[in-house]
DNA sequence: TCTTATTTGTATACCTTTATACTTTTTAGA
DNA sequence: TCTAAAAAGTATAAAGGTATACAAATAAGA
């Protein structure tokens, strides 16, 4: 069977990139493999082939190479060439619907702990002010909580609201996996309506060491904000989701 | 006003990363500081303190420093310190809503280009050929497309169908926005029911160098199966969004 | 105006990444 | 079995990232 990339285009490798050019044919490459681009067992292509298609030097692309040999995805032969190896199982993934009471129905249906990392009183950003029409000398109620499956955090939470109602939320109460429903009480008001947008965003230090995933690594960014009926807003939630373990499913008709 | 860093707590760097640690930082400090957490103007965070919040060395903090110096983001002056000194406009941001048709309508409302890359008929991948149930040998229909916005890439479609009625789709056809009409009114079959599912995934080079961003940005991606009333799948879509202008928004009553 | 604490800047050495040019191993065919 | 082509592997040198230790600039107080 002959090689698929033989007549591949030439592909540009980012040279602005603080990412090594061998590290990102690595990765690239590894895509193609684990889509499926190259089929496993004798299908191989040359160092010479990708030299040419990345326009790189034969060592560069003999470190990425030697990285996928490391990862398992590629065997080398002298005299003989590249030949793809396996292939990398899916991962373990968690669907979510896409409407607001579908999402939480997912989340909530995960078997997953949530473990409160914070909660406290402080000075926040602007950013978080503008949302809850506070002004910036006025102290913030923060909490923090990190979702946790078989031992490894999924998601990070940051909720943000007016102090003066929340003082009654302790930590017990805020392990507990309905939040709205604790801070709805807590408050003493109905969340009426909710607005939500999702970002697709990478992992910077605060994230990646929060969650224990690598800097780089995409996520989703979820920011919530609930309101009253007369419109007010009540609170304010920001979330982190690990792209590789999260999933947005949805079907409809035409 | 004082320094609202110098009570942080320790953040872990990414040594296995291959981005190197002072870029690892600089990234991490612009968020904060675009996402308002330093406030511009006198307040200020010294190299002592970031040295020891990322427990590393003056010089990697230095170049950190010095990136976002270029940037534009801090000035810094010797035996005074750093201060911020500006914060980045929000981008351009396309917003999409949450339904299969409103997302359809939200994008074809953009005033952005299509430009067809490539109409050809190919051996795929096995990923490929299992949704629309074809056997490896044969041939499979592929329609790549770029659309543009502002003479700027903005989202990246593969779409795969059977080859045995998609000759009659021609370069100026497949340019139009309304591409499952075209292909309805090609294949002569109504298309009942959509899949979709919508992931956060970093760029690798084949798709960095498509939509001309940087290798390792982040992108959402969507990969939608279309459906005849009777569960066949008709067509594949793979399309990447840029991460940084697009953005998901849905609003819900509780 | 001298001294000291604070803070950013520099020198040197070591390691990693990359390019160019060359070497060794394997296979296949005369 | 010899030779040539094809392929992965190596040597060396230049550029960039990081740590340790030290130097220079600024501000404030005696």
């Amino acid at each position: 069977m002959t090689n698929n990339t033989s007549k591949k285009d030439k592909t540009s490798l980012d040279h602005n990139s603080s990412v090594p050019l061998f590290m990102q044919i690595a990765e690239t490459i590894k895509r193609r493999i684990v889509s499926g681009q190259y089929n496993p067992g004798n299908q191989l292509f040359t160092g010479e082939e990708l030299e040419r298609e990345f326009q790189t030097s034969n060592i560069t692309i003999r470190k990425a190479m030697e990285k996928l040999k490391n990862d398992g995805f590629v065997e080398r032969r002298r005299g003989l060439g590249t030949t793809v190896s396996k292939i990398d199982p899916e991962p373990l993934e968690f669907e979510l619907g896409r409407s607001f009471k579908k999402l939480k129905e997912s989340i909530e249906k995960l078997n997953t702990q949530v473990k409160v990392l914070e909660i406290t009183k402080t000075i926040s950003s602007k950013y978080v002010q503008d949302f809850l029409s506070l002004n910036s000398e006025q102290e913030i109620w923060r909490l923090k909580r990190l979702r946790i499956y078989q031992g490894y955090p999924v998601s990070f939470n940051t909720y943000y609201a007016d102090p003066s109602n929340c003082a009654g939320i302790t930590k017990k109460k805020a392990e507990k996996d309905d939040i709205l429903n604790t801070i709805e009480q807590a408050m003493g008001i109905k969340i009426y309506k909710v607005n939500q947008t999702l970002r697709s965003v990478v992992a910077d230090l605060d994230v990646s060491s929060a969650l224990k995933i690598p800097f780089g690594s995409p996520v989703f960014f979820n920011e919530t904000t609930y309101h009253s009926d007369s419109g007010e807003t009540l609170l304010l939630s920001q979330s982190y989701f690990r792209g590789d373990m999260f999933v947005f499913r949805t079907s409809s008709l035409l």
